[in-house]
DNA sequence: TCGTAAGCGAGACGGTACGTCGCGTCTTGTG
DNA sequence: CACAAGACGCGACGTACCGTCTCGCTTACGA
């Protein structure tokens, strides 16, 4: 999702690579896709305006959907870590609830949508893809392994089905757009994988 | 998703569209498709490969993802009915079963997944798909309906937060691939559905 | 030296090629030849100005080179034809003396130049340039047959050393431009071929 | 046309430069000439054979056609000194012969014709170039002198104009290419010029 | 029966973006 | 300080498709 080889041998050979252009790529991008939309994004435009030359781009992603990837990443610094308030049922709540709070914000939307186009596009860029959505699962599979070693859940759930069953309705409305991705859902989300998995 | 004026005037002057241009347009498509996959896909492609004009691939089809979304249809001539068999649970599992074994089929899934991608990009389209999915929808509501008329299902649920519970963790899947659309899953998904929303 | 195929087949299939683009082209490369010099000269440049894909102009000329040969064609649009006075040596003279002129005016030494420069590079604009100075040499090489047949010129002369010794030396103070190219050294050339060839 | 300050401050302050460097840069020139030829030939290219920083190259040679000009100097090491056998017409044509001679050499050329193509687009070059042709001019205008004062040409020659009808067609020949270099016609040049301008 | 209106293939058109190359300059660490 | 390595901003390259626009030619209806 981000630059390619980010903590890799310290010091190689040759001028190292400017943190200055790569802030510039990544604030350049994250403000064309905000103002005019994926669309309107294209290597060109980004190093045009970063003021950078285009081989400087390419030299850190190999294509636009991993270029947005590491906007997106930048977009959401807050990364909704697991809650852990004691009781694994309240954590599900807050997170589901962050979760769909953040997807208001303008262009967040945007970047995740164009992101799993590109995915369905570009297998490698869907193999990153995978990464980013794997780590999301985890913070969920934490919070219900938590609950059922504590008794709050039921012993014999199997998480990544439950997990499916949040998430899925989630991305199923973030990508067809046929019915708001409101706090409501949220909750109701909750309800029905605690009805169906819960004790 | 299909050309777009399908049963419009019937005699309109001038030549007749030529049904033998059409069916190389969708043959060309399809093979592209399902040999280069969707990148190699472009008009200029498909004109060249059906020895067509490009005009008049666009005089039918406004977009690429249109145009796949011809092809898919052509892909699945089957469109999984309403099998109504009396029994609504019964009804549920069958057609589950039916649309995870029809997305085996080779280049279905491609297809799939290239016109959600386009509906990222191309409002219009998303349209579009958004009419196909709520038909997809309407199918599973009807039998919903039917079970609680009847007595099969209770009456307070509700029948578009259950087809979320379905299709969304359908189209998670599908689009993320972190995990098979086995027919396990299919029972799975149902078996959820029935204990978070039936009697 | 011009566009590729003149006066092929009179009707091909497809949309014709543009006059109106060509002549944009042609004008557009003078403008940019004569302003900023065969350096800044670019296919980009040319298309810019010319209010033209780039394509259109690669589809007709496939190098620098051979579109500022017609351009120059353009530009010397008088072709100093055989003048035919009836007298051998004052054709020679005449005809020198209007060269030499020519080679004057703003861009014209320029075009040349560079027509020699890409000649050098590239091989088959080399065989292009050949091809018009054969038809230059082919004008001397008249007026001295002639010369011979009327008897105002020695049988024995061999026409291609004596034209070499013509536009030789003028082709080398064109190219090294170490001595200027004079209306008194047009008559020494042609002083000295007659002396060395001439009865 | 060489290194820019050959024999300059003989201790100048810091590392003295690598004449391993300098070598391997002038191979490296050499080899991709007369492998690639002029177009092949880029700075980039040079430093990547030669083992060599871009800058290590920058710092001895402004342009292409100065490296290219240093790569000629190490391909022809003979430099045709003025031959004075006494008689100046024995020096003409041996001078001719050995020059005529000397660009059959492989690679000759191609230097030859890639320097005049660079003197034409580069006016700092054009200005070299020009240094070493009066070089070349310098050694014919001895002998004729040397013969006028000897009473062996006639004494009202202009040297210069002599020199272009020798050097003009041979240039004009070497660029153009419409005819060979061959020793009959190095015997013919001289011949037309002592008609021309002996007694 | 014949005009006329649209469809047809081919391919050129003005564009935008692509991904690459080479330029000449700059910044590293090493000698 | 020179050197190799290689990143940098830049500008041009030649190509791919875009969606539109002629061409000359069917095709088929309705006047």
């Amino acid at each position: 999702m981000d630059a390619d080889e980010e903590a890799q041998t310290p010091a190689r050979p040759g001028r190292p690579r400017s943190t200055v252009a790569h802030q510039a790529i990544v604030d350049a991008t994250v403000d064309l896709l905000t103002t005019d939309g994926y669309q309107a994004l294209s290597f060109e435009a980004v190093a045009a305006r970063a003021g950078v030359g285009k081989r400087t781009i390419y030299r850190r992603w190999k294509s636009k959907g991993a270029l947005v990837g590491a906007a997106y990443t930048e977009m959401v610094q807050r990364r909704h870590p697991d809650p852990d308030t004691g009781d694994a049922v309240k954590d599900l709540r807050l997170l589901l609830r962050r979760l769909f709070t953040s997807v208001q914000a303008p262009g967040v939307t945007a970047a995740l949508r164009s992101m799993v186009a590109e995915a369905q596009l570009d297998p490698d860029f869907a193999t990153e893809l995978r990464r980013f959505v794997e780590s999301r699962r985890e913070v969920v599979r934490t919070i219900l392994r938590r609950g059922i070693e504590r008794g709050q859940l039921r012993a014999d759930l199997d998480p990544d089905t439950a997990i499916d069953l949040v998430f899925g309705p989630y991305w199923y409305r973030l990508l067809i757009a046929h019915a708001p991705l409101d706090s409501r859902f949220a909750a109701t989300l909750v309800d029905h994988m605690l009805r169906g998995i819960g004790q």
